[in-house]
DNA sequence: CGGTCATATGACCGAGCGGTCACATTACAC
DNA sequence: GTGTAATGTGACCGCTCGGTCATATGACCG
């Protein structure tokens, strides 16, 4: 956790160096990224920064433990508009929503990505805590599908949940990829509002495809 | 390219340097690895390194040029048994291969894989070569399915050309986690040999996902 | 043997890093 | 004002990095 100072700090450069420190970890990894850039780019001496945190990692923490809250927040603030809602529907809302914290914090999201690709100090507990938890939490929308009958029985929740968690970590990556977006030079927020509909074709595709698989039902069938 | 220096090392000293990069840079990205701690380790001066290698950099370009080689290398000694077979054997197959590839040269293709998420000094040009290719190819491979009648006529071929690619990329991680495995501890060959049933029926149902989807076809069918 | 050329070496360089600390500056209580 | 506590500062430390270079070693040739 940071220092009293930090919070103590006037909110405009709390903010600032925030900001700069995402920046820093979003385009490098823990090991590369400079407390020293962050303190020059922030104007600040380098010991103001050790009043604030009192290491790289302390401040590491902070940046994932914000993004994780934020996130939640994000997730609170946009639920699912129908609570009986069926499966497809509601997947398509946890992507959606998925998508647009991505749209709003990309560096942020770019941190977390990072965490959990790279190797960062945190990295083994961190990485296997969230792609455990996020197999589990789809695994057991699955099963719910199962029983309820909307899913078919032969279906592997596991297997699902493991192609239903890599769609989502590798969605937002593709869909900036065939927008032509890139996080660094464009304004998320506003292309994706001008681009909207083709965003939304190409993300309706692929749930379609996630709920009727590829197979030529005239032919075969579900087994 | 390396030197000829390099390449007139005895064969078992070239090999050892080789392994030691390449774990070097399966272990850090591009800016933590550390030309020091490759020549400590190989026990040769630092001197030496740079009458093979002109700097970091060839050393890295030659790393990966390596993986692609031997990958390529890999899949014309494991080409699809039938040139006939349906397009779903022939995912099989190729994600089968990918597989076995992963566990043969595991730090190899850790660097790979370290080179396509985390920033390298190639990174841009790479990451964006390998994603287009891979979705070409795969996205290719759907038209012609759909063309011939396995696939149905509605399915959106890039949007399952990128399914296909994220499992794919996930493919292998997930299968080691399910395993319950670790490419720095575990000697992958002899423990997918012994827990080879239990891979190959993960692999299985996977695959049958992608086949068939998730919906229940007793209730709703391909649009 | 001597001469030549490829290779091996490690001290050394400048730079950047994370982190520290003695001191300067501010803010506030009285 | 004066005293005190909080905050800001940048020179500095020890270390590692990628990379260089003068020099040493050894292999091959006549």
């Amino acid at each position: 956790m940071p220092k009293a100072t930090f919070f103590n700090l006037p909110e405009e450069k709390r903010k600032l160096l925030f900001d700069l420190a995402v920046e820093e970890f979003a385009d490098n990894d823990y090991e590369s990224a400079s407390i020293s850039r962050i303190v020059a780019k922030a104007g600040i001496a380098k010991g103001s920064f050790y009043q604030y945190f009192a290491d790289k990692l302390d401040l590491y923490q902070f940046l994932l433990d914000e993004g994780i809250r934020l996130k939640m927040e994000f997730l609170k603030a946009h639920p699912p508009p129908d609570s009986t809602m069926n499966l497809f529907a509601y997947l398509r809302w946890l992507f959606k929503v998925g998508l647009d914290y991505q749209i709003m914090h990309p560096k942020l999201a770019k941190v977390a990505q990072r965490a959990l690709y790279g190797r960062s100090p945190i990295q083994p507990q961190l990485n296997a805590r969230i792609r455990t938890e996020s197999l589990a939490y789809l695994g057991g929308l699955v099963r719910q599908g199962i029983a309820n009958g909307q899913l078919h029985a032969d279906l592997d929740a596991d297997a699902a949940a493991f192609v239903l968690h890599a769609v989502s970590k590798e969605l937002g990556d593709y869909l900036m990829y065939r927008l032509g977006l890139d996080h660094e030079k464009d304004d998320l927020l506003e292309a994706v509002r001008r681009q909207n509909n083709e965003a939304q074709h190409i993300f309706d595709q692929i749930m379609t495809f996630l709920e009727f698989g590829m197979v030529n039902s005239k032919k075969g069938n579900a087994p």
